[in-house]
DNA sequence: AATATATCCAACCGCACAGAT
DNA sequence: CATCTGTGCGGTTGGATATAT
């Protein structure tokens, strides 16, 4: 299609943001809610795009922003999802609570590549680079087919959250909802994801072990980073907060209200379930 | 003290996708 | 079905700051 930026229009504001700007962006969310993006410069006088806005809002302005240095365990963390997810910062961001996709992104850039090359592990495959050359192509097609699994179930993790998301949307929160929108889903993922372990992801590679000594276990992770910080953000909170309605996936998943609780119940036993299956140790 | 180089991170850019028309 | 619009995401850039020479 090929259309312009939205900055491209004359006279609006591009680079750093002034603290007036951020009182001015602030103090309009505050009041109305950001709504429409691309109306919101406009209504809120600041001559900025609304891709700006939103960028500023989510990565500067939110007040659950958590500033400061990461600690050993997010580094944990973000090593362990990367390994589990690639380069899909805002999965990873979904983990950690008041994190942006932006500010992972950089720290991994900036920070745990370097560790990690430092380490002798190589940033994108997560294994060992001396392993990782002299393994047979046999082994080594294994670990990635191990990887691979374990994207693919996330991606279908993913989906099956959004789903439930638009379909709660819509079931103005029926109490029978959630186990029939979920359950098939979740029957999907589970044969999927263990049809696969049981050709070739329960041969764990060595080098996929070595890198699981060194940085952990992803699925863990994954359950515990779960735990600390539900993937559905509490209802009356966010109704309190009046953030009900926007737009990202997880968020739009509290719909489903008081089901939230069923709903991470389900999903515990399926990663308890992928924990039993597998022997990362 | 002056300059060069490295590092960090906020912000921008372009693309893809979903929903609306 | 095609097109348009708004939003979200990941990659990249460039200015500010820190460190080395």
């Amino acid at each position: 299609m090929g259309r312009s930026s939205c900055c491209d229009n004359a006279g609006l504001k591009k680079g750093p943001w002034t603290p007036e700007e951020d009182k001015k962006l602030l103090a309009y969310i505050k009041e109305h809610d950001h709504g429409s993006w691309h109306s919101l410069p406009a209504k809120a006088g600041l001559r900025r795009c609304g891709k700006s806005c939103r960028l500023r809002w989510i990565n500067y302005l939110r007040p659950d922003i958590k500033r400061g240095k990461f600690s050993s365990d997010e580094e944990h963390t973000i090593i362990q999802l990367h390994a589990l997810l690639g380069n899909r910062w805002s999965a990873i961001a979904g983990h950690l609570p008041g994190r942006t996709d932006n500010e992972i992104k950089n720290y991994w850039n900036t920070h745990v590549k370097k560790k990690l090359a430092k380490a002798g592990v190589d940033p994108i495959t997560h294994k060992p680079v001396n392993l990782a050359f002299s393994l047979s192509g046999t082994h080594h097609i294994k670990s990635n087919t191990n990887l691979d699994h374990m994207a693919q179930w996330e991606s279908a993790r993913m989906e099956a959250e959004a789903r439930l998301g638009r379909e709660s949307k819509l079931s103005t929160f029926s109490a029978s909802a959630l186990p029939q929108v979920l359950m098939p889903c979740l029957d999907a993922v589970s044969d999927s994801m263990f049809s696969g372990y049981t050709t070739g992801f329960v041969e764990v590679s060595d080098s996929t072990e070595i890198a699981s000594e060194l940085f952990g276990d992803p699925v863990e992770t994954l359950m515990s980073s779960a735990s600390r910080v539900p993937v559905v953000p509490d209802f009356d909170d966010l109704r309190e907060e009046g953030s009900i309605g926007r737009s990202t996936e997880s968020e739009s998943c509290v719909g489903a209200g008081e089901h939230m609780d069923e709903y991470s119940n389900c999903w515990d036993q399926v990663l308890d379930q992928t924990q039993a299956h597998l022997s990362w140790n």
